[in-house]
DNA sequence: CCGCGGGCCTGAGAGC
DNA sequence: TGCTCTCAGGCCCGCG
């Protein structure tokens, strides 16, 4: 499921719940997601106060009042949802992703806020970990990520040179978190359009001979900004799994210009090409192959 | 370094 | 209705 975007009103939703509450109980339904739990998973959590609910990439990171960091990724299908110990949702009534049964709630905080949060993931790509916070720096899982594509490191001259060179296409330079991180399928998708460049054009050719931002660059780098900034704001783009914590959808999936769109007709303003579908490094890339160049 | 294929999982939707 | 097949917001590994 998740981007940065869905990842992000994931946190936001969150953050009410748990943040300055402390962690009663905590459960895990299985022995694993993505991965086994740690062994002392639980007890490192329970009796924990949540000082801060943060994110990096497309990763959660709850700050613990023990010094410990607990970091959740969601996978392709991992959501999150806020529940009272009453057991009626809050604010309104959760809607599951699928209209099928509690099968795939697998971790469960149960906050002295009052609230539950409920890890729900049916095909468990999603993962969570317990680090010590002095070892945050020498994570694997976070050690080799670029920077944020929505803060300050992150800018034309910065993308040009981290691509400068590459042999690979824009649309996968542009996939991988070491290069900038957070940008999935959909949103590279989109930023591409709406910057009129190709997916297939050579990632090496944002910079020029002196490794300095061509105009390309900086027309895609306002184009992420846009895109992401749009999509937090309409709670993210559910397609299938994505729920915000209170069970709404995101909405941004219908402002989508090109993904999900084959054979519709290009949205832009005097082009009059037609959306189109190839399958690049494995995945669905979306574009518009009159305007993208 | 790069692309590709396969794998991890479950479920939805299309086609027959 | 039900089967089979393809595909899915991520990411990792090994191969050539």
């Amino acid at each position: 499921m998740p981007e940065l975007p869905e990842v992000e009103t994931v946190r936001r939703g969150l953050q009410p719940a748990m943040e300055g509450a402390r962690i009663v109980r905590a459960e895990t339904r299985r022995a694993d997601l993505r991965f086994p739990f740690q062994d002392d998973f639980v007890a490192r959590l329970e009796g924990q106060t949540v000082a801060g609910l943060g994110r990096r990439a497309k990763y959660l990171m709850a700050d613990l009042s023990s010094g410990d960091v607990l970091l959740m990724h969601l996978g392709m299908s991992g959501s999150f949802r806020v529940v009272t110990v009453d057991g009626h949702v809050t604010p309104g009534e959760f809607h599951y992703p699928r209209n099928e049964d509690r099968a795939h709630d697998h971790v469960v905080f149960h906050m002295s806020s009052g609230a539950a949060v409920v890890f729900n993931d049916p095909r468990r790509f999603g993962y969570m970990k317990i680090i010590a916070r002095s070892l945050l720096d020498e994570e694997p899982l976070l050690k080799g990520l670029g920077p944020e594509p929505l803060g300050n490191a992150f800018d034309a001259a910065m993308l040009a040179a981290a691509t400068a060179g590459k042999a690979t296409s824009l649309k996968a330079a542009l996939l991988d978190q070491r290069v900038v991180a957070g940008l999935g399928n959909i949103y590279v998708c989109e930023a591409l359009f709406r910057s009129h460049l190709s997916p297939k054009r050579k990632a090496s050719t944002l910079a020029d001979k002196k490794r300095a931002p061509t105009d390309h660059a900086k027309r895609l780098v306002a184009s992420i900004h846009d895109v992401l900034n749009q999509a937090i704001e309409a709670g993210g783009s559910s397609l299938r799994d994505h729920r915000q914590t209170s069970g709404e959808l995101g909405y941004f999936q219908h402002s989508f210009q090109v993904y999900d769109r084959e054979g519709e007709k290009c949205q832009t303003r005097g082009c009059g090409g037609t959306v189109k579908r190839f399958v690049q490094n494995g995945r669905s890339t979306f574009w518009c192959p009159t305007c993208q160049k």
